[in-house]
RNA sequence: GUGGGCGUAGCUCAGUUGGUUAGAGCGCCAGGUUGUGGUCCUGGAGGUCGGGGGUUCGAGACCCCUCGCUCACCCCA
């Protein structure tokens, strides 16, 4: 790699490299044209849903965190990055968006129901592989105040149809429940009941730590978990009255709207906060084993573990760098580089590459140029790499004469020369759909 | 946190049982083209062979350590 850095001799002994820290990555142009798109497509979708752009720090104090998504959780107990900053305040950089949502609804107590989207990049320190970093970026929704089902599936059907109109075809949605404060706990402890009498046959992970959290031996996905609860209790056949009421309008909402899925019974989700309906989406397009896009679910408890009114809430976040995957595996969502309209070389060394270009950019075009005095060739080159549609050279003939000669790259067509004061128009008639400079 | 694979030009990679000045394609730069890119031809620049230590007369090749990348476990977007 580059070196560079001179370091004095028995000075410190690795210099610091000029390299991102593992797990995260630069996104360069043009694949940052990729994240514009997914971006934009997405604020467009859940805009029209009534759905606001909401700013969060990256860094919230930790206590945001370890309180509203549980120090139980593998992700806030293990992957967390956690400092203490230079006022001795214990501070976390975000691992999952949602928690940051329900602690400004805690701070700001917007009127609900408050309906906030976002992209923000979350934190995990865990070991990178296909589709895992330790920084990922997050779109989100995140809908407080309404417990009402029809909202469920709001959120639900807005993921799916994101992930439909990006052009991804393989893609599941599971679904299931995981109860209320009535019905959880007697589950949990049922199920744990049922796992303590056939701890021997659990993988030997979860033979020794399957009282912590029964749920999770559910999504163990080793042949001995997965034998030994085959007919475990489930949970959608203990859920308590209202619960099992809302997962059924969840249901017939979803059905009404020709949203597809299937119930999974094993369906855990990694967050201590989730109540009530809980989904995934995942890639069946990717064969990694991080093939989930996407996921989230209801949380009716959080916004009062953070100190405020009781209020429910749902939502979800979608990771960008595994849709991009995504749709690199199904060939879906190309995404071209928008084009420049001109590119102006000069070879007169003069000012007609800045005034052009200005001008240009004034009437509303892409318009850019190459520096440096470079020769007309070397000025070509460069203007052919940048895809713009038009050339305008400015060359000793032109500057003489006071004009500009206007040359199409990219469709067919032959080089015209115009008045200076004539370019912007010829270029606005040029850029017209099928149309040529004085053409007839 | 654990385990496997891999680190040679900007990129993708060759590099024979360790043996003189480390190669190719693409990209970049210049010229062929006395003004004009995308094709073609010629030439050029660019590498402390990830870093450190060791073995050897001699290491890009072998050994150790380290850093990083990658895949997988765990967990998750």
């Amino acid at each position: 790699m580059t070196a560079g850095s001179s370091s004095a001799p028995g000075q410190s002994p690795a210099p610091a490299p000029a390299r991102t820290p593992k797990g995260m990555h630069d996104v360069l142009w043009p694949e940052s044209a990729r994240w514009e798109a997914v971006v934009a497509r997405f604020a467009d979708l859940v805009g029209s849903a009534g759905y606001g752009l909401t700013v969060t720090p990256i860094l919230e104090h930790a206590g945001v965190f370890l309180r509203g998504i549980g120090e139980g959780s593998e992700v806030v107990g293990k992957e967390m990055y956690v400092f203490e900053d230079r006022d001795g305040q214990l501070m976390a950089l975000r691992p999952e968006g949602t928690a940051p949502i329900a602690r400004a609804f805690v701070q700001h107590h917007p009127v609900p129901p408050w309906k906030a989207w976002y992209v923000a990049p979350s934190f995990r320190h865990e070991n990178p592989q296909q589709g895992r970093y330790r920084q990922h970026h997050q779109l989100g929704v995140e809908a407080l105040g309404p417990s009402d089902a029809d909202l469920d599936v709001e959120v639900v059907s807005l993921a799916h149809d994101f992930f439909a109109g990006l052009g991804l075809r393989e893609v599941t949605l599971k679904l299931h429940s995981m109860g209320d404060g009535v019905c959880k706990p007697g589950y949990v402890a049922l199920l744990g009941a049922f796992l303590a009498e056939r701890a021997d046959q659990l993988c030997p992970a979860h033979r020794a730590r399957h009282l912590e959290n029964p749920l999770r031996v559910l999504d163990c996905k080793t042949s001995e978990c997965r034998a030994a609860t085959a007919d475990a209790p489930r949970f959608l056949d203990h859920l308590c009255d209202a619960c099992a009421a809302h997962f059924a309008r969840v249901r017939s909402g979803l059905d009404a709207l020709g949203v597809v899925y299937t119930i999974d019974h094993r369906l855990v989700r990694g967050f201590d906060y989730y109540t009530r309906t809980t989904f995934e989406f995942s890639s069946d397009a990717l064969g990694s084993a991080q093939n989930g896009i996407g996921g989230g679910g209801r949380y009716d408890g959080m916004v009062e573990l953070l100190g405020g009114p009781p209020t429910p809430g749902i939502g979800f976040g979608l990771g960008i760098e595994r849709i991009l995957l995504a749709c690199d595996a199904e060939g879906a969502f190309p995404v071209d580089p928008t084009p420049l309209d001109a590119f102006v070389v000069d070879t007169t060394g003069g000012t007609a590459a800045r005034d052009l270009t200005a001008a240009l950019r004034d009437a509303g075009f892409s318009a850019d140029r190459a520096f440096d005095d470079r020769s007309m060739k070397a000025q070509f080159k460069a203007a052919d790499r940048s895809g713009a549609r038009w050339v305008l050279v400015v060359g000793p003939d032109e500057a003489a004469s006071g004009t500009v000669s206007l040359r199409p790259l990219r469709d067919a067509g032959d080089q015209r020369t115009v008045p200076v004061a004539d370019v912007v128009a010829a270029v606005r008639a040029a850029t017209r759909p099928g149309a040529f400079p004085d053409a007839p």
